[in-house]
DNA sequence: AGCGGAACCTGTCGGC
DNA sequence: TGCCGACAGGTTCCGC
């Protein structure tokens, strides 16, 4: 479910909410969520408070006073919601983080991918480690990414994907930066020259900015911390718009599979 | 090493 | 209405 812009908007929603707050108790309702011991994770997150909240990729990264961090992958289908500990239950609650506020923080997820792990450091978590750059590392740059890529047959597509290289990019936004920057999702990546590579670096950072800027696409499941909905489905140009018309050329988008995944593109502007 | 495809789990939607 | 297959903002594992 969630790309770069939604796990930020999550980011963004849990620091205003929950920074300096104390957990009292944790229970964990599923426990295949938790990497590693379950037991062992509630009684070390239990009676710290949270101390700061960042994203890497689409991790989020809960630092607690006790100096261990909290990392967290939404997949699919997770979502932090902070709701008062009256509120009536959900069904597919699977990790629930009770506030000395008497709000608590619920991890919810209805097909059970998310992922939450409790590490001693997040310099030395290996999962941390395989994430490629961050998109607006000013160190990434059409050459560098040239390097990475000069030597690959996959569709480009593909490597926008793979979270080892750019990280925080998903099916959505592939589809949509490829749109921007007129190259076909299909075209192998060693076939791209230089100024491709500029103008694929230039669309990542302006559609997932804009993303950003709207909360996030909320097409089915995902929703802020607050439970509300991004806003930018009413921006997408090409995602879920098969058969209509091509805002640039009046062409009608097609959707293909690529590496498995549902791809948009309109195959008279994009080369 | 790099690549493609299956698997993980649960729900929804469309067709017959 | 009921059943069945396809599909869903992601990642990891396995075999070639």
């Amino acid at each position: 479910m969630p790309e770069l812009p939604e796990v930020q908007t999550v980011v963004d929603g849990l620091r205003k909410t929950i920074i300096g707050k104390e957990i009292i108790q944790c229970e964990v309702i599923r426990s295949s969520i938790i990497q590693g011991n379950d037991e062992q994770f509630v009684k070390e997150v239990q009676n710290t408070v949270f101390q700061s909240i960042d994203r890497r990729g689409k991790y989020i990264l809960l630092t607690l006073s006790s100096g261990k961090s909290i990392v967290t992958h939404l997949r699919m289908t997770g979502k932090f919601i902070y709701v008062k500990s009256a509120n009536e239950k959900s069904k597919y609650e699977r990790v629930i983080f009770r506030l000395k506020n008497s709000f608590n923080l619920v991890f919810h997820d209805v097909r059970c991918f998310g992922t939450i792990e409790l590490v001693d450091n997040l310099q030395k978590s290996e999962k941390l480690k395989k994430i490629g750059w961050e998109p607006w590392d000013k160190r990434l740059t059409a050459e560098t990414l040239q390097r990475e890529l000069k030597k690959r047959s996959i569709p480009i597509k593909s490597a926008l994907l793979d979270q080892s290289i750019i990280a925080g990019i998903g099916n959505i936004y592939a589809s949509e930066i490829l749109f921007d920057c007129q190259i076909n999702p299909k075209r192998r990546c060693k076939s791209l020259n230089k100024k491709h590579l500029k103008k694929i670096l230039e669309s990542t950072r302006k559609i997932l900015s804009l993303a950003m800027e709207h909360n996030g696409t909320s097409i089915s499941d995902y929703r802020r911390v607050d439970d509300k909905t991004g806003e930018f489905q009413n921006f997408l140009k090409v995602y879920g718009k098969k058969d209509k018309p091509c805002v640039r050329c009046r062409n009608p988008i097609k959707k293909e599979i690529i590496s498995q995944r549902s791809t948009f593109l309109c195959s008279k502007c994009q080369k």
